[in-house]
DNA sequence: ATGGTAGCGCTGCTA
């Protein structure tokens, strides 16, 4: 309801939130100070019949949600109409069951893509190579439903740093996921429809990461990885005016306890 | 080399 007075800038942000259960009072913090038009969510751990839809509404925004209780879960937040949500990769149902890790909505004028790819865990392993098989649905369903014409962005947790530069130690990381050719090479994909980093489009260095693990003080010691994304078809990321990690949403008191993620977000001058 | 923490939910799994 606020599009048509809407400035001509739009915010869209990521984050994984680790359970919007326990994350919701920081959220809420969040978009009242942050002001995003638009949030994907991941790792909401809540069934829909759970998701806190209230909170929201009280704070301007429609909401679209797809879990699946204990874990996984995806969802956007929206104060700039939500329309056209598609859980899952298809509005048909699955042959077998899917974990909720993919939805998309129209926003503002926006095709918007909330995601959270598959952990991999360690190589090899049937979980990485899950993630490697999600992974290349995400790419032929982009392919199949988008043009590198439209305006489409894909928000998400990708668990794949792109390049070494976006984690703190490549050293560390020899034979681990996340940063993997096949992993990278998945990325590449995407990017070869059409779709760009908008975040590295703006910021070159290195380090500039969105997840911290809670273990031995990572985030204090600068322990990171740059695996949340932004991914933009070229009319969108030409847009692109800022963007910002907010890592003061990985801090917090115990009462008030932050994600391993940090929210990051974009602004486009449509 | 290992373990370190957090969330869910109650035992161990996932990250």
């Amino acid at each position: 309801m606020a599009s048509t007075l809407a400035s001509p800038v739009m915010r869209i942000a990521t984050w994984n939130v680790n359970s919007l259960k326990a994350r919701l009072p920081r959220v809420e913090e969040w978009l009242e100070y942050a002001q995003p038009d638009v949030l994907c969510m991941q790792e909401t751990k809540l069934a829909d019949e759970q998701f806190p839809v209230m909170p929201f509404s009280a704070l301007g925004y429609e909401v679209a949600f797809h879990g699946e209780g204990r874990w996984n879960g995806v969802a956007i937040a929206s104060r700039v109409g939500i329309e056209d949500v598609v859980a899952g990769f298809s509005p048909h149902p699955e042959p077998e069951p899917v974990e909720a890790r993919l939805m998309s909505a129209t926003c503002g004028g926006v095709r918007v893509a909330s995601l959270y790819v598959p952990n991999g865990r360690s190589i090899p392993s049937e979980h990485y190579d899950r993630k490697l098989e999600w992974l290349a649905r995400v790419a032929g369903w982009v392919k199949e439903h988008h043009q590198p014409t439209d305006a489409l962005v894909l928000c998400g947790d990708f668990n794949i740093a792109p390049e070494d530069r976006d984690v703190y130690d490549p050293k560390k990381f020899v034979g681990a996921t996340h940063v993997s050719p096949p992993e990278r090479e998945a990325l590449a994909e995407l990017c070869r429809f059409g779709l760009i980093d908008g975040f590295r489009q703006l910021y070159e260095d290195p380090r500039l990461f969105t997840w911290w693990d809670y273990r031995a003080g990572d985030f204090h010691s600068g322990r990171g990885m740059r695996i949340d994304l932004m991914l933009l078809t070229e009319p969108l990321a030409k847009q692109i005016t800022w963007a910002l990690v907010d890592r003061n949403m990985r801090k917090g008191p115990k009462d008030r306890p932050p994600s391993d993620h940090a929210p990051l977000f974009l602004d486009l001058d449509l």
